[in-house]
DNA sequence: ACAGGTTACTCAAACGTTTTCGTGTTGAAA
DNA sequence: TTTCAACACGAAAACGTTTGAGTAACCTGT
């Protein structure tokens, strides 16, 4: 076993000055062409690497960026994960993950984790019950301690700092209109309880399509689905609460759901009821996730790009550390969507 | 914007030296009550918190651990990290990411990022194209420096360390046991070329198991599909190889498939060639993913506890880092799979 | 022969900690 | 008055690196 060999140890082999080796590794004129080779050629031997804390700690930057999510089984943000990476890999950077599992507590432990010199800069996407608490201290003070942070898809508009977002609003505009254009009637949308930006806007999006072709929102069309719903265990009272929904509202044509599962449950209740898709039932979900691709009927959907998320963010965030002048002026960066066609809708 | 505080910085506002500042704010009884007090107030004012860099340089070790996987947007693999995650919050680590992308070079470049003194360990599962090139120079290289490694799921016999895996042989043994005991007496097998280990296994297993009840193995009722089938771009042609599959063997009364993708396709096609399932066609996949459960009709499956491996790699690595004694004693720890029943089988 | 200039190095500081050892000041015992 | 322990603190080294400043030794031109 061989351990890591340092400056330290080369230059006492090679009887020279710990700089000497420093700068004859960097090709420096200050070295004679010999020594240089023979530094060099006993470097590669013993397969010297710079040692990156100790470059950390000189340089006052690791060069490696946090990722604070919710969840990470899910392919949303998974699909984020990936994109940040390869944009980091490309840039010399590297990825350190902390997973807040929608809690407010896990979020703030594992920002402070990180916030001490670990990494040059955040990107997150604030959980559930930090949007609910509304308490962003741990945000405005690792923003103020000048440390760059980038949100993504949940953003708080109260923080100060560069944003990338979905047009969630378009999205679920793009989505209605499509339902409307192929003749739906009755629309109907299933979407979560308000506090989660992201359901009131594509909530908004229905709305406004309707209105933009002047169909008067039936407030029993709207189906408000508790969150805890898409946990997994909850999933069969989910399906109860789609259930009574179709068999209240029975001439429904179009569904535009929030969410994948939401959008597969509903299909699955519409076999259930013996409703035809999309023949006599319409739907379309967000997310394009592994399952709405393979359900059946595959599920048309709103694609928000996620990868491209994911890459975007980590260009703004390395765009910042990299910056000369200090001029903090931020960038709210929307992605947008795409609606993706499959059998769920004529 | 206030800066982070340092050690320095407090000691030059207290007219005291560094020394003085650190053995206070670690209660040292060698300082007087009375500065004890003052620096740890002032401390707390300017909200101090030791560099961890610093520290990691300090005590060559950075409480870090680096992760390589092949991919992410996957339930497996993702399921693990959050285990990996969790475990490793819970003793103090932080956990850095690196994909691989199914890429020997990018798994050898990751590599080599984190060695260099960022990580004090890697939990790892090696890309289908190391296992094909068989090149694992930098596994040893690695393990030769004194970096503990654990692999996981996709292990390398040769390589000489802490392993985690999946009991695939028992896992596919309990699937076709289960379809045998169901009635069924032409089982049908998908699965991947030979290659990746876990195809390999579960062959093994769903062989292991027909032999135990005195069924012969018939060549043609396994289907070797290409790897890349499992691509998103690739799920037509991997619908016609099972279309033409099941069209050669047409009185197929049960499927193990290696995978969720396969045995969700396969489904798919039962449906399109009105074949009832589980009625006249029993199914049973691998990876206990969105898809299985929200399939319909939901898919019985081999649960393979993505998580539970991921706890159990950071268990073994941290302890292994943390061990007083240098004892190269290495461990193969085994997680059973379960049978999760659902629709579709009897 | 000597100023001035190269050449090829070495020194030392710096990044932020921790920790061992050293030291000046007290107060009390002898 | 001397001696010595207890107390409270400071100096310095160490982790591994980079880099500007300093310095010998040699060479060149006058």
């Amino acid at each position: 076993m061989k351990k890591k060999v340092t400056l330290k140890q080369i230059a006492k082999e090679l009887d020279v000055s710990i700089s000497t080796v420093s700068k004859a590794l960097k090709n420096s004129i200050e070295i004679s062409e010999d020594t240089r080779q023979k530094v060099q050629a006993f470097a590669k031997l013993y397969n010297y690497r710079p040692n990156n804390i100790a470059l950390s700690l000189k340089n006052r930057k690791t060069k490696t960026i946090g990722v604070i999510i919710p969840e990470i089984v899910h392919h949303f943000f998974s699909k984020v994960i990936s994109g940040i990476e390869k944009e980091a890999l490309s840039r010399g950077y590297n990825v350190i993950v902390g997973l807040s599992n929608e809690s407010f507590s896990n979020e703030v432990i594992n920002m402070e984790m990180l916030a001490n010199g670990s990494i040059d800069g955040f990107i997150l996407s604030v959980s559930k019950e930090t949007m609910l608490l509304q308490d962003y201290h741990h945000l405005t003070e690792t923003i103020n301690q000048g440390m760059p942070v980038v949100m993504f898809d949940r953003v708080i508009n109260e923080i100060n700092c560069d944003k990338v977002i979905v047009d969630d609003f378009e999205g679920a505009v793009k989505a209605t209109n499509k339902l409307i254009e192929n003749g739906c009637k009755k629309i109907g949308l299933i979407t979560t309880k308000d506090y989660i930006n992201v359901g009131k806007l594509r909530t908004q999006g229905y709305l406004k399509a309707l209105e933009d072709h002047e169909i008067f929102p039936e407030a029993d069309f709207i189906l408000k689905v508790d969150d805890e719903k898409l946990s997994e265990e909850n999933l069969e009272s989910l399906e109860k609460e789609i259930e009574s929904f179709f068999k209240v509202n029975k001439n429904l044509d179009g569904i535009v759901a929030v969410n994948e599962i939401y959008a597969i449950t509903a299909m699955k209740v519409a076999r259930k009821l013996k409703i035809k898709i999309p023949e006599s039932l319409q739907v379309i979900g967000f997310t394009d996730g592994v399952l709405s691709k393979h359900a059946v009927p595959s599920l048309t959907t709103v694609s928000q790009h996620a990868s491209q998320m994911g890459e975007k963010a980590a260009e703004l965030l390395i765009n910042n550390l990299e910056r000369e002048d200090e001029e903090e002026v931020y960038e709210t960066f929307t992605i947008q969507t795409d609606l993706i066609e499959r059998e769920s809708t004529k």
